[in-house]
DNA sequence: AGGTCTTTGTGAACGCGCGCACAAAGTCGC
DNA sequence: GCGACTTTGTGCGCGCGTTCACAAAGACCT
């Protein structure tokens, strides 16, 4: 590694999404009691191909043994430092409908480096109520109790999402997890995520159908093949 | 546009993926009573930039009137054609737990395409319960019932994914939207998408921290100019 | 009907990320 | 200790996607 410590390092976009992953495959593996692994089977594990795997971990430095591989727990290390996983972040959900309720009874966040600390909803029959053991509190007990590094997750129908986006980016949230099915609108220096299930689901239909085509393609083909045989003859 | 009717285009996947976007957008105009949008409006409205918008829908053909526009209708239609969603799509949810409810009941599945039509299970306890009007079946059942397209969402504990997959596979599914956090391993022809709450937040926090940094690296220099400054005098 | 003005569609340049090939480095056997 | 073997780290080329610049096409005004 060329790398000087303290050094802000500029790690690609795709590297940042796959180290996730990466955490993930060697929590498992610590699991199971394994220790040391090598580029190919940590890739297998995380469904990469091991050239791209090392490409992306030489970007955080040069922590592989040659001829060896990779410490299982030195890597998990690394990789959650880079990440900022050594503290958990406090996450706040907003919108405590049928999706809200489940994200909150989620306990995939925990074990993840994140603290759901905060349950929010504008519905004053819903405020007040507990859910997975908070209380779900309204947004200007919110903007007092917020501090810095908040991530907000919008569970919200998507006529409110904008609003809300606003008033969290208002109390300095720069982080945004969107649910809601739009385009959100934020100052410069806030990053949103979207997840958006309809979204995923017609990016399937669309390849479900050309699939679809390239058999009814090859049918034809078939057809257009045994006429030809036949005026052949 | 070069392309004669009914030939296969290969649309690149980034477009692909954004398509759904447009569609969306394309459907709020329409409910807004605009029925012409120029490529800069609907660019704002999808979050991109008009230049990539328009290199876009023209590789599905040329369907817009320079010095005007485009037919938001006509747009929605061939949008809609592209991404096969003439008919609506079968889906079948596996686990219901929490996640599972919340997909069953979700509204906004029927408005772009999708009917859920299976909701899946393998503990006998929750087979045969009726859920958002649907009854919980096995495996079994829905192997016998399940037709072409069909499109699966795994909703089941990452320790049952890929053993459902496998399932759902030998069944014939070949579109798979996966909540588990874990990698499948599916055959040649399947299609996995995959949504990872956890990941997407591991994302968002990264950039958190790297803001954080730069915050602090601005306050150092700032010493570091008060310091210089200090010996300067 | 002709001119102007708006907006589309696309060729070309650029930058990024992926895959390949290979050298460097370190381990293990003898 | 030395050689063979394993596995990492990286320079390079290629393909894809995004951006830019501009020409073509049609509407609208006079
Ligand atoms: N349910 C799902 O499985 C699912 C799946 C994908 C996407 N989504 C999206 O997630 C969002 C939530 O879905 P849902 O099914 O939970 O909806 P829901 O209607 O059940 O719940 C919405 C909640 O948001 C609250 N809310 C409304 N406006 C608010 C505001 N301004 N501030 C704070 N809270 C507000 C409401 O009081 C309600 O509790 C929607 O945008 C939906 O499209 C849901
Ligand atoms: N709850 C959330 O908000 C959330 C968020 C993100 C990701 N996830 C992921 O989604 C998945 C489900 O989460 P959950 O909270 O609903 O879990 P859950 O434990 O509440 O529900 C899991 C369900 O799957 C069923 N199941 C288990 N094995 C099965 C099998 N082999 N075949 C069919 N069904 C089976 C169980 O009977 C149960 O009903 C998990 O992988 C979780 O990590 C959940």
């Amino acid at each position: 590694m060329t790398q000087a410590p303290g050094t802000r390092r500029d790690i690609p976009d795709a590297t940042v999404a796959r180290l996730p992953v990466y955490l993930r495959a060697l929590r498992a593996l610590t699991a199971a009691g394994i220790d040391v692994v090598s580029s190919e089977d940590l890739a297998q594990a995380a469904g990469v191909r091991s050239t791209g795997l090392r490409k992306d971990l030489s970007h955080l430095g040069s922590y592989g043994v040659r001829g060896v591989g990779y410490d299982v727990a030195r890597l998990s290390d690394e990789i959650a430092r880079e990440l900022g996983l050594q503290h958990d972040w406090a996450v706040a959900i907003v919108g405590m409908g049928n999706l809200g309720h489940a994200l909150a009874a989620y306990s995939g966040f925990a074990t993840r480096g994140f603290k759901v600390r905060w349950l929010v909803d504008e519905d004053p029959e819903v405020i007040g109520t507990v859910i997975a053991g908070l209380t779900v509190i309204g947004f200007d007990e919110l903007a007092m109790v917020a501090g810095d590094g908040l991530i907000a997750v919008i569970a919200t129908p998507p006529t409110a999402a904008q609003d809300v986006a606003d008033q969290m980016t208002r109390m300095g949230v720069r982080s945004i997890l969107n649910f809601a099915p739009c385009v959100l609108q934020v100052p410069e220096g806030v990053e949103v995520r979207k997840v958006d299930l309809a979204t995923e689901l017609q990016i399937l239909a669309f390849h479900e159908q050309r699939g679809r085509d390239e058999d009814d393609d090859a049918a034809r083909l078939g057809v257009h093949a045994a006429r030809v045989a036949e005026a052949a003859r």
